[in-house]
DNA sequence: AAAACGGTTGAACAACCGTTCAACTAAAGA
DNA sequence: TCTTTAGTTGAACGGTTGTTCAACCGTTTT
């Protein structure tokens, strides 16, 4: 069948709906923007890192006080930040020895409130 | 709001902010609804479950042809839509030797059009 | 009935990921 | 200066996870 040898290596089914498959191969996303998503919410994908968004959601919280909440070492909490930093979902101000890290916009805050809403069902 | 960084010049891990602690971990979710957010989020962490939601989004597929539109083995989105089964973000019919899959509701849909919006910045 | 097909499943394997541990830096106090 | 403290970082260990492979099941076709 030529259908099935034009897209190689992909199932070995026989019957294919071709004209199904291209429409919807248009209206996908772009290849990188799929894996920007999935990376974003790989990153809400850990119980650690959303506690420390919500730890600080609201009023800034240095390192230690963030660790004692969540019952953690320094180290660890320190490892997720770094990974919070690096996507942009938090940011930070020096102070002395303390490191205080916030919330970087409200639009990871909406996020999670409507992923809320859809678990409580 | 600032009474925290007034009288805290330093963060130590031995002194701690019981108060600020105390307060924050009150207004924190359930510990278990931290485990369901992150869950929840976990599951939109893969690359090919969010091929496959945006694939099915609007019209029903059959496992044959997501497997062909993405590109990879039958066996492989079957695995990923089991998982997308047992978290109710897909619903399935079956037909024949068919089985068609589809988006289990709307409100998933919402949340990654969000965050959508948030990487395009 | 037997063969063929769409789809599912469990085991295995490799890649990935989060915490721990230890060493390190920068800032503050003595 | 020397010590202490807040925070960071890299390596390593153990658990998790996604794909592959092979076998399997239920439905349809011959």
């Amino acid at each position: 069948m030529k259908l099935y040898e034009k897209n190689a290596p992909s199932c070995e089914c026989e019957e294919i709906h071709e004209e199904l498959i291209e429409k919807r191969r248009e209206e996908m996303p772009s290849e990188n923007t799929l894996y920007d998503l999935s990376d974003f919410f790989k990153i809400l994908g850990d119980s650690t890192r959303v506690s420390i968004l919500f730890a600080i959601d609201g009023e800034p919280m240095c390192v230690c006080d963030i660790a004692n909440l969540l019952g953690m070492t320094k180290s660890a909490v320190s490892h997720q930040l770094k990974i919070l930093r690096q996507s942009d979902l938090v940011t930070y101000r020096k102070s002395g020895k303390n490191v205080f890290y916030s919330l970087a916009d409200d639009h990871v805050r909406d996020i999670i409130e409507k992923a809320l809403e859809h678990i409580k069902e």
